[in-house]
Order: C-alpha cells, then structure tokens, then sequence
DNA sequence: AAAGAATTTAAACAAGCGTTTAAAAAATCT
DNA sequence: AGATTTTTTAAACGCTTGTTTAAATTCTTT
C-alpha cells in the first residue's frame, strides 16, 4: 500500500528552512512542527530523531549542490569552458540560495567527517572521468600544471567565499543589500577573467 | 582598589576555547565554567549574561584579524607589495587559528549584522589611507580598476576559503590531516601568483 | 582583631529540550 | 459494516538550559 507523503514532505521541507536558518542547535523539534503545522511527535514518527532529519536535509543539500558540478564535469566541451561555465553555475546556484554555503560550512565544522562520506562524490568524480581530461591538458601544454584539488579550491573559492562573506562585508563597509548585489555581479567577471587567465595561461 | 583578574580571564579563555569549538548554542555555561575551573555562577557575576561573554569573545577575535591587515595596510609599501604580504600574513595567521573562520562565518551567520558594527572598521581603514593609495595607483596604469571591496574579496576569498572549506574537501577527497597541509602550502604560491597577476597586469 | 566589601559557593528557579507513551482519530482492507 | 492498520494527538518523561538567590568564604581596610 501507498502512505500520503504529505505530512513528511511539509516537515522535510520546515526542517530545511529552519536548519539552514539556525542551525542544528539553534532551533527546537517543536519549531520544526510548528512551522510544519504538525505536532511535535510526528517529527520522531516519521524520522526517528532530530539528528536523523539533520542528516538528511544536509544529505540532500550537497547533493543539489554536487549534482550541479558534476554536470558540467560530464559535458562534453573543453576544460576552459567547463571553468567558464561552472563558476557560471555556482554563482547563479548561489545566489538563489545565498545562505546554504555558511550553513554547510557552520555546521560541517562541527560534526566528525566521517558523517557525510557516505555520499560518496570520489565514486561521481572517476565516473566523469574528470582526472584524465585535466591530465591530458596539462601534458600538451594547454593547462597549468596544477593538482586537481588545487584546482577546484582555486574555483570554488571564489565562486562561494563571496556569499559567505556577505554579512562580514556588509557590516565592515556598510553595505546594503541592493549595493552588495552590485558588487556580487561584477564580481563574477573578474574571478571567471582571474582563474582562467591563470589556468590557461597560453591564451 | 584593584581586584585580581584570574578568574575573568580564566573564564575569557575557557570561552573563546568552547565558543569557537562548538558555536554559541553548541555549548552551555556550564561547559565553559567547568573548562575554566569554576563556578557556574562566576560567568554571570563577572559577564552578566552568557551573550554577553559570546560578544566579547567575538569582538576580541575579529579585532585580532582585523589588526594584521591594517598593519600592512598602514604600511610604506606598495600595492602589489602590500598584497604579497597581506595572503602572507593571512596563510601564516590562518594557520595558527585555522577553526576562526568558519566560526565566525558560521556565528555571523545567525546573529543580526548590527550586532558587530560597534568595531567600527571602517574608521581604520580611512586612517590607513589605502583608498587613496588604490585610486593614485590606478590612475597611473599601475594597477587594474576594480572597486576596493571586490579587491578585498579577491585576496581574502582565496586566504580564507581553503581553511573554511578543510572539513568538506576532506570529506570529497579523502585527505588526511598532513596531506590537507601539504595542498595549503602549495595553494599560497598559486593564490599570490594568480592575484599579483590580476592586479597588477603590467608587470 | 573587628568590620566591611568582594568573591565564591551550592542550591534552586522556571522554561525549554528531545523523546516516548498511550489513547484518539482517520484511513484502509476484508 | 466491522476489523485492522496507520496517522495524529495531548500529555508526560527525565534532563539540561541560563540565570538568580542567599549563604559561606576570602580578601581588604581600618
């Protein structure tokens, strides 16, 4: 038989919300069914434990987010486009959820590691055969010689440290909103310019 | 008359120890009282309030950070000297401290921004006088045009990212403790390297 | 040494926490 | 329609939270 998902999917979706804003210990069980309209006990009923739901928000988060790379990883275009097109990718990503990077950062540094190595992204990165396309570039010349975790920190720096920073920022320069947008799309060309003039130095 | 400050300062540390380790709602007053050797009550006989103590701890983090960047602001040197050894100095301070950023990223996160305005950073940025060092070096071709705040966000984004982002690249790429030091150093090379070149595209 | 102020203590406060229970309500099946 | 299972509910469990109180102790001053 098939059970209605409802009442799960409106607490999946609160927890979302709520964990994201607040953090694990920032906010209550009760809060989560409240915002849910559900009672208290239905978050155990359906989910076991509020760190149970916890894993499986932050489960399906990177997941969303990892999906998005990968996809560009499996494309068929060449390294600097991939480049062009994943910072692309990440800033828009970013900025309709501007507040998913600090959370995972927040709280990542909290747990042990171990407890998110069950979704396995190494399985995902040999299955785009990522590693052997950088490889060839860099022995015909056409890449800077550089390990592929440098690489990725190199991008992905830049793409999510912007959004990270944005309260920081915007409390030492007394910046609005509106203004740091401004500054968020500019932005986006000068780090696409930086890294690829840096990885593909011969163009 | 002078009172002995032994047991504020015990407290002070066991806090900043405990807050940076486990964030404002991951630990309890009691956890810090105990850390420091005494009683509960003691944090708010001399703090008033475990908030408060939270503000206090924060405040003395981000001043610490805050004052070796306008060292070399406040320095005689170039830009492009200046920012050499601004990622210098971040590399080496991060590497200190390496849990501060995603500490405060993650605690700045959830708290309002007004919260924190009262260290009034932008005063001692004017002091230092680096916009007008900014503005004279890109009048006279010496150095690209970008806004001040995109520059900072460049430089600190590639500091910053690589510390806050340790746990998740951890997790990704299955590295171990000596290895993650091992990519860090190298990364400082590339990140001066590709940010001098941006900057300062004539040389 | 006595008096007064500052510090430290154990105990208690109400409130909130994650989780469990057992009964009520709703849905499903025969 | 009646029986059975699934979902929802209110209430309670023991425990921890930040903070306060009032008594005990230590220190300082006279």
């Amino acid at each position: 038989m098939e059970k209605d998902h409802s009442a799960e999917v409106k607490i999946l979706d609160a927890a979302r919300h709520i964990f994201v804003e607040k953090g694990f210990n920032g906010c209550s069980s009760r809060e989560i069914a409240k915002e849910a309209g559900m009672n208290v006990a239905l978050v155990n009923y359906y989910f076991k434990s509020k760190e149970n739901l916890f894993h499986l928000v932050v489960s399906s988060i990177m997941k969303e987010f990892a999906h998005s790379i990968f996809e560009v990883f499996k494309s068929d275009l060449s390294l600097e486009q991939k480049t062009r097109i994943l910072i692309e990718n990440e800033f828009d990503l970013l900025a309709r959820h501007p507040e998913i990077p600090s959370f995972i950062i927040g709280e990542l540094s909290k747990k042990d590691q171990n407890f998110f190595q069950c979704l396995d992204f190494e399985n995902e990165i040999e299955k785009a055969s990522i590693h052997k396309q950088v490889s060839e570039a860099q022995a015909n010349g056409g890449m800077r010689k550089i390990d592929f975790v440098n690489i990725m920190l190199l991008i992905m720096s830049n793409c999510h440290f912007p959004f990270l920073a944005k309260p920081m920022i915007q409390t030492v320069h007394s910046v609005t909103d509106t203004q740091y947008q401004d500054y968020l799309k500019i932005h986006k060309q000068y780090v696409t310019e930086m890294v690829i003039n840096y990885l593909f130095p011969t163009k």
